[in-house]
RNA sequence: GGUGCGGUAGUUCAGCUUGGUUAGAAUACAUGCCUGUCACGCAUGGGGUCGCGAGUUCGAGCCUCGUCCGCACCGCCA
């Protein structure tokens, strides 16, 4: 037996026990006549002591140990004579009487310690080492648990798991597939998921009435903080149910994770629409730990005879309490903010409401007192308070806003990462018009039903734009962490919607044509939901990147810096694939 | 595809504005001393292709251009 105890259990209760401690050395303290070392592992860090006067042969093997040595000790717990409150197992040591090293390590390429002196790529060169320390430990240990919950709670309510292919047909709608040749079939590819959609669905047709899967996908598209070219999800789908069951059995799925892992409980989640949260928030998942709602201000900016406002389509600002004393400096900072290219706005009206009642704006020259005052009590604004005005097109200005709002909340400390505030956002439009390809793409995907209310628009082309989906979002702190859709399972209408992206029955049949055939046989109505599980551990483990929340990440480029991966494959396997390479020009 | 920031001991960084003798600090590492440390302490020591290439210059870690790599963001991500 290697060990009787791990190196975090052991504390008075175990005095006189003769135990057998298996770790890695975190530190030796060589004082002379006595060596402490710090033993770790998963659970902790236990004392090992040596001592000159009772074992000088032990002691001296001791000292020449070097930082992550695997060692293996045997010996009694005795009490300290000065004890370690800092630690669970600081009351107590071990004497050690038998020492082996079972295996010798090079010194690492940076410490093993909470806070590492080790830069980010470096970590990730060497993520076994970085395994190690406790802050990425925990991190998986919450992915664990979380992953556990859901398990159970899913299958709880009668969810069954079951995997789905990853070798799948290739499809161009959405996100860039990633590709795999076959060999058997020369030429042809198969692609990874982007997600189990279509089986998720077909599993439906196939009677299973509840699906969960914690599914891996996969898109080729450029990558994020947050963003992995391969990720999970908790893919879910149900079968007759309609839009409240599903928001109602994901919500109490939410709740349970919350209650379990972060101690707070919820009434109902708000609910917004995709309408409202654009007009309010400027974006589609807005951040709710915090107001500043948008204030629309057409009709106290306009007709005053300042040009800006005039000319725009829409006036649209925020109020933010207390921040009238801004300096010069920090208006400058601000107007900096929405003016960089990423965010595009062209200028910033700021209008202070100062202590004495009084205003102090930027556009003093256009607006009188009395002005400024419809536009405070529009606002909402106090004395103290500070306004934000941005202008232009309507959905462009919200956007830049909508950022800037995200900034004040930032500046002023009211999106703490300790805080958690859900919502669902309803009512998602069912259709996005790009402008380069001159045509109608899903927002969500072709198989979303429209919301039954605009079910006819779908014979008015002039009105596709107006048709809302039966689709929901659920959105934490500011971050869609899951989304989905009543699907559709009417062949009609199905093909209404194919017509309206612009595909002939042709395409339709060679892209969905399994799907399309399977609901020929008694597709039951059905909905589902996925959520993001490595944001919604980075959201529940309080940090920004998911990177530290899944155990072999892929670096900015999309590489894998520890096993080199991508890379080029010999001659022989692209021979056996059918696959020659064309010669990349500089 | 684009924008910004960064690349200097094993590591984290300073040095660059204003080019000039031998490129520093902390930490890590090595050696020695030290019997109650726990970020042990003290002393000594080794450790550098200043990412790479070209240019400007009498002279480049420092200025210019290019390039590679990393991070964040925009586009993209049904």
């Amino acid at each position: 037996m290697y060990r009787t105890n791990t190196c975090g259990e052991l504390t008075l209760k175990n005095l006189g026990q003769s135990v057998t401690l298996c770790g890695w050395l975190q530190r030796s303290r060589d004082l002379g006549g006595m060596t402490f070392i710090d033993l770790r592992d998963r659970y902790g860090v236990t004392q090992l002591v040596f001592n000159m006067d009772s074992r000088p042969d032990l002691c001296e093997q001791a000292r020449k140990l070097g930082r992550e040595y695997v060692l293996q000790v045997k010996g009694v717990v005795a009490e300290r004579s000065s004890k370690n409150p800092k630690m669970p197992t600081g009351d107590i040591e071990i004497l050690v009487d038998e020492l082996s090293v079972l295996n010798a390590a090079k010194v690492p390429p940076f410490t093993i310690e909470d806070h590492s002196d080790g830069g980010d790529d470096l970590r990730m060169k060497y993520r076994y080492l970085d395994l190690r320390r406790n802050p990425v430990r925990r991190n998986l240990e919450l992915r664990h648990r979380l992953a556990m919950l859901v398990r159970n709670y899913l299958s709880d309510l009668n969810f069954l798991e079951i995997e789905t292919p990853c070798l799948i047909k290739s499809t161009p709608e959405g996100a860039r597939d990633f590709v795999v040749p076959s060999r058997m079939n020369p030429g042809q590819f198969y692609a990874l998921p982007q997600s189990p959609q279509q089986y998720k669905q077909l599993l439906m047709v196939g009677g299973m009435d509840r699906y969960f899967q914690l599914a891996r996908c996969f898109r080729d598209e450029d990558l994020r903080a947050d963003r992995q070219p391969e990720f999970t999800q908790i893919d879910c789908e149900m079968a007759f149910v309609e839009q409240e069951d599903v928001l109602q059995t994901f919500e109490g799925l939410m709740k349970h994770l919350l209650k379990e892992v972060k101690g707070v409980t919820y009434d109902a989640f708000p609910r917004i629409t995709w309408n409202d949260a654009m007009k309010y928030y400027g974006s589609d998942k807005p951040d709710i730990r915090f107001g500043m709602r948008f204030v629309e201000l057409d009709d106290v900016a306009k007709g005053k005879g300042f040009a800006v406002f005039d000319d725009a389509q829409l006036v649209v600002g925020i109020c933010a309490e207390g921040c009238a004393d801004y300096t010069r400096k920090q208006l400058d900072e601000l107007t900096d903010f929405v003016k960089r290219p990423q965010i595009g706005a062209k200028g910033l009206v700021y209008i202070k409401c100062n202590a004495d009642g009084t205003f102090k704006s930027s556009v003093d020259k256009f607006f009188t007192a009395e002005d400024l005052r419809a536009f405070a009590e529009k606002c909402q604004a106090k004395a103290g308070d500070l306004m934000l005005v941005l202008c232009g097109e309507a959905m462009k200005t919200r956007k830049q806003l909508s950022e800037l709002r995200l900034e004040m909340g930032s500046r002023l400390g009211l999106r703490p990462s300790n805080v958690f505030a859900p919502l669902w956002v309803i009512d998602f439009p069912l259709l996005e018009w790009d402008e380069e390809t001159q045509r109608y793409y899903a927002m969500h995907h072709p198989f979303t039903a429209p919301h039954p209310e605009d079910l006819p628009l779908l014979d008015q082309p002039e009105r596709w734009g107006d048709i809302r989906a039966n689709a929901y979002d659920i959105v934490l702190n500011g971050n869609e962490i899951g989304g989905g859709s009543i699907r559709i399972h009417n062949r009609e209408v199905q093909n209404k919607m194919f017509h309206t992206l612009g595909f002939t029955d042709e395409q339709a049949q060679a892209q969905f044509g399994f799907l399309m055939g399977a609901f020929e046989y008694g597709a039951p109505p059905h909905a589902g939901l996925a959520f993001g599980f490595d944001r919604l551990c980075s959201i529940l483990g309080e940090a920004d990147s998911i990177r530290d929340f899944i155990a072999f990440p892929k670096n900015n480029a999309g590489r894998d810096m520890m096993a080199e991966a991508p890379s080029e494959i010999s001659k022989e396997q692209l021979d056996e694939l059918a696959i020659r390479l064309v010669p990349q020009e500089k």
